[in-house]
DNA sequence: GATGCTTACGATACCCGTAAAGATA
DNA sequence: TATCTTTACGGGTATCGTAAGCATC
């Protein structure tokens, strides 16, 4: 047994069982992923995947209970190499963030600048991607911090910690009639074509539900993945926009206006998300208590290691 | 990096250090050895070792917080060959117990053999050894199981469960003036020489404390590592004998009479112990609920795993 | 001087890649 | 037929053990 069969075998779940992708993915030859899958199975006695022919269907039963432990142990060779890096080299490195566009667009310009000052020799890769993505890259260890609103919740393999919190809010070309309405209500703004976020984006469930609640059915005409396309078919007059509140920026927004509307949808907490067992260079908890400076670094280790170190 | 060098990381540490040794246990050349622990320190460019010439001292910093994710993988390969051994070769196998004499001698005979008639193909290993080497046993994954009343309590890395509970008694040839005496008071027993288990052994802790919290300092003649050794010079007359309750076979142990003393001593509790994280095959989860049935498989599982599986 | 670590060196085994053949969709 | 997997084979590399050279105690 070697670190690289239990390389192959994770891979191999990962790319659905075609042994072509995951030897592309590993860099190496095909015949070597086919014999290191063989020559395993022979060593361990187990048959560890359900075999059609010569396809590779899935995974059999002790196949499906090695697979978090295989993981396991390649997490921890990551966190090994991170460890001596975080000796070998205090403040370079490399710091991969997954988050979406309204983080990376309006609330981490700020923080991210201020990191750069401080740690200048640390490469950041910014990483923009759907929700549901960045659990999967959290998962694969791909990134090291996820910062989302949504998906992130619940999941018991990833530690959560409240960002920020912000509100969703109307945005409207600056000659129209909803700018002199008081108060806005959902009744209003119903009557109006709406432009807002695809679903599972930027807490676009928390607008239906608030919506659903008042028992109407507004008309969203159109939905985009980000405010700044929303922006766009605003100013062209094609309805009024529903967007995250921090995504309006009044200098560079010519010719919109934000409308606040505190009371009409719920609050929604963006959060950023780390992986249980994922090692974090200083850097990166600088990083974390730097977006909370609530958390200490302790608490952010504690939650990520959970009580005993496990072993 | 591969496993061999991170099995001799480990093994340099339990060894304190000696190359030589580490050698011997590892079932290879002492050569490789230093040159796998200089390849690896190469490959993560981190010295790991404190060195004094050619010398090692000890772990440095990174390789301290090295050392406990080191450890974590070596126990999941081991991990991996017991799952895998779980289904390659269903009930036959290995189960290692670590054990005191007491339990070893008079309690475990019972479960051994209902074991055994369950489980004829499974190579039963009983250790027999004192409650500190118990527990370093049950780190190093050389046994499965440990059963002891001491030391085993409070481990952050062991699970324990309750097995049984017993008492202290006398024992005495069957002759004695105390057999008569009612009640038997500790001020009695005080007033003759005594013979009993070594510190650190089988409660002996609570025999003492018993003394002192009655402000008696007893006259302990002797002290033995178990209790067949303290019959013996019981029979002889050379004292009263205090052991535990269940070492005493009125059939086997012609000659003498135990004395229950209900309210002198306090109640033991023998545990069972585990190590978080060790992998247990079926037969061994069998073991311990045939100890204790009032624990299912699944409360073993979630206590041995804590929470997530963590990866 | 005895023990312990490092380096050099040769044999072995392992791993990888190419290529051909067989199976599957 | 095109894609995918297995098997066979050759070259390269890594690992291991022996032996010699040094450092440490």
């Amino acid at each position: 047994m070697n670190f690289q069969q239990l390389r192959i075998v994770r891979e191999t779940v990962r790319r659905h069982f075609n042994l072509t992708e995951v030897a592309n993915e590993l860099y190496t030859a095909q015949s070597g992923v086919s014999k290191h899958l063989k020559d395993l199975e022979d060593e361990l006695g187990v048959e560890l995947f359900v075999r059609r022919g010569k396809r590779l269907l899935g995974l059999t039963e002790p196949g499906k209970q090695l697979l978090p432990i295989v993981e396991r142990i390649l997490l921890d060779t990551q966190n090994i190499k991170r460890l001596s890096e975080q000796f070998s080299q205090q403040d370079t490195g490399h710091l991969a963030l997954a988050t979406t566009h309204t983080q990376a667009r309006y609330v981490l310009p700020v923080v991210v600048t201020r990191f750069k000052q401080t740690f200048p020799k640390v490469h950041l890769e910014l990483r923009q991607c759907g929700p549901t993505e960045i659990v999967t890259l959290l998962r694969a260890g791909q990134v090291d911090i996820g910062i989302a609103t949504e998906a992130v919740g619940g999941e018991a393999d990833l530690v959560t910690f409240p960002f920020y919190q912000w509100q969703h809010a109307l945005i409207v070309p600056d000659d129209h009639p909803l700018i002199d309405v008081q108060p806005l209500t959902l009744e209003v703004i119903a009557d109006y074509p709406l432009i807002t976020y695809h679903h599972g984006y930027t807490g676009r469930s928390r607008i239906d539900a608030a919506f659903a609640r008042a028992g109407l059915t507004p008309d969203v005409v159109m939905s985009a993945l980000d405010a700044d396309v929303i922006k766009a078919y605003v100013e062209l007059g094609l309805g009024v926009g529903i967007i995250a509140a921090p995504a309006y920026h009044p200098a560079r927004d010519a010719g919109l206006r934000l409308l606040d509307a505190p009371s009409l949808f719920e609050i929604n907490t963006t959060y950023l998300a780390l992986r249980r067992g994922h090692y974090l260079r200083d850097y990166a908890l600088r990083f974390i208590t730097d977006c909370v400076p609530a958390l200490s670094v302790e608490q952010i280790k504690a939650a990520v290691f959970p009580k005993v170190a496990i072993a």
